[in-house]
DNA sequence: GAGTCTATCGCAACACGTTGCAATAAGCAT
DNA sequence: ATGCTTATTGCAACGTGTTGCGATAGACTC
């Protein structure tokens, strides 16, 4: 489990996009996406890079996110800004979804696509603007909180 | 004008809420507000830093964050992450409004009070969850980007 | 005005992320 | 298998923002 593997469909998918766009499939970016999708969910960049070198000491902060930058550009991972602008990426594989973050109790509150689909709409009523759910990151005090200060 | 003072009821302003947390006014807090000021709309924190450093080369970065977080706990100033992650920072003074960056054209619009509350409202409802406004920060297309598209 | 307390400052070091460049090595053609 | 082309890597330096600490200097008391 320690070493997981990403599944081979994705894999593979990586190494023809590559070869399609004249790059090339490496050791390095195999681990990378297997990090990637060890850590369901979120990481930070600083985390991602922590552990690819627990499997490849000799791995560098720029091996690693231009790697995330060309995961970014084949649409394979994302990547959003937290409340404090740090970077967190996940993978593609993972549901599209916003980000709640309460500045209050600190949690962090996913928002998936059914549950944004209105918010999107009324953002492109108001404005014009179509929104990307995927970058969509709030900040506010959460239902839990805004009863507490009520009371 | 490139010397602009922050108007008079600012800085008195500022001067009684120290004095009553037992804190300090002092001259680089003055440059930093009066700059702040003249820079009306946003400005990124290694602008604000620059601009200071014209009228006080001694100032130092951590002078200059530590004096930007003290106006925000004051509620004078706000930040917000632009979509590479980079902070802004306006006078709390400014209307109170979020932030739409286009992907394609990298156009910024503003998102006024009136034109927000229908969707922060929406947010509300479909979460329980209620969104500052001024740390709302969009990414997605703009109308005319979107019109392009389609064409 | 002199002395005291402590908020603030400047410095230095760190953390995260980015970029330019020379060395390496992947993938192709022969 | 060998050589060629060039994508990728590692390194080193930079940019932005944060933090700890000793020195400075505000503001208050006497």
């Amino acid at each position: 489990m320690a070493t997981e593997r990403a599944g081979e469909g994705l894999t593979e998918r990586l190494q023809v996009a590559l070869k399609g766009r004249g790059q090339r499939w490496t050791e390095q970016r195999q681990i990378i996406v297997d990090v990637l999708a060890a850590s369901d969910g979120h990481a930070t960049g600083a985390e991602l890079i922590e552990r690819v070198r627990e499997q490849d000491p000799s791995a560098t902060p720029s091996t690693v996110y231009r790697t995330l930058d060309l995961l970014e550009e084949l649409g394979l991972a994302r990547h959003h800004h937290g409340p404090d602008g740090r970077e967190t990426y996940h993978l593609e594989e993972t549901v599209e979804h916003g980000h709640l973050h309460c500045r209050s109790c600190g949690a962090e509150q996913e928002l998936d696509a059914a549950a944004a689909a209105p918010i999107l709409k009324s953002i492109t009523s108001a404005t014009g603007f179509s929104a990307d759910l995927d970058h969509l990151s709030l900040q506010g005090l959460c239902a839990a909180c805004r009863e507490a200060q009520v009371s």
